[in-house]
DNA sequence: TCCGATGGTTACCTCAAGGTACGTACTTTC
DNA sequence: GAAAGTACGTACCTTGAGGTAACCATCGGA
């Protein structure tokens, strides 16, 4: 539960299978349904909220915003408004963002990558 | 959407930011709520029923059962049943199940340790 | 002059994820 | 002989995630 730290202080390091830990929520967030998706588009370049918006298909207004307040309350995105007339609106990944979508993108990659394979096995269900 | 793959057969690779995309629901079975969990528990070692159920604090029966099946269906967890008189159950990862897990168990990983740098960034969050 | 794009917020409603509780069938333990 | 563990399946019910739609303010273009 807890984890010696370079300077001999102690900091306390999450334990997802307890229960009432708190990286329960932070997981809970990035791996949420349209977290993985933003934090996999944003790993690619910063975009605006409507580009976010075109990008992701299916999302809705409602829950992107959400999600993005979700995401820059954890210190994931970094939301930056040029005050123009059309206000425009951009996110970027913070260097911690940038970290977790590191292993967001890989998963993603990953997935995408043996899609095949997986289809494959599922049909291949025995019995059930 | 299609790759040229060595053969110069072409496999389709998944596009999770298509909507109608299968990948979709894979990545969904992935990360949801327990599939993180029980996937990053299965990473460590092979575990019977109740292990997993004691391991991964506050699942319900219910939910780990009906997680380990969507699981088993992917392909990515196996099931090996031992008929004894009560009746044994072990789960362990297939191979395309230890790759996922992989990044998964780097997923989690990486939010365990930095747990306090983002619990600092949510309490510093600035105006709301 | 009216439309559409920008980046949201809010109210309202629905559906499904997930929890609780109980049943099952057999066996060991107190 | 009663309780508890093992590995679920099922019925029932609640909660909340998430969709839809409307509204807002401002500006450029047709």
């Amino acid at each position: 539960m807890s984890v010696e730290v370079s300077g001999g202080l102690q900091a306390l390091a999450g334990d997802v299978f307890d229960k009432n830990c708190p990286s329960r929520g932070v997981l809970e967030h990035v791996t949420s349904r349209w977290g993985v998706l933003v934090l996999a588009a944003l790993g690619e370049r910063e975009l605006r909220f409507g580009e976010l918006h075109r990008r992701i298909g299916g999302v809705s207004q409602k829950m992107l915003a959400q999600t993005l307040r979700t995401l820059a309350d954890d210190g994931f995105v970094e939301r930056t408004v040029i005050p123009a007339a059309p206000p425009q609106v951009s996110y970027r990944l913070t260097e911690t963002g940038e970290q977790v979508a590191g292993h967001v993108v890989g998963l993603v990659g990953w997935i995408e990558q043996h899609l095949p394979e997986i289809l494959a096995a599922r049909e291949a269900t025995p019995a059930r």
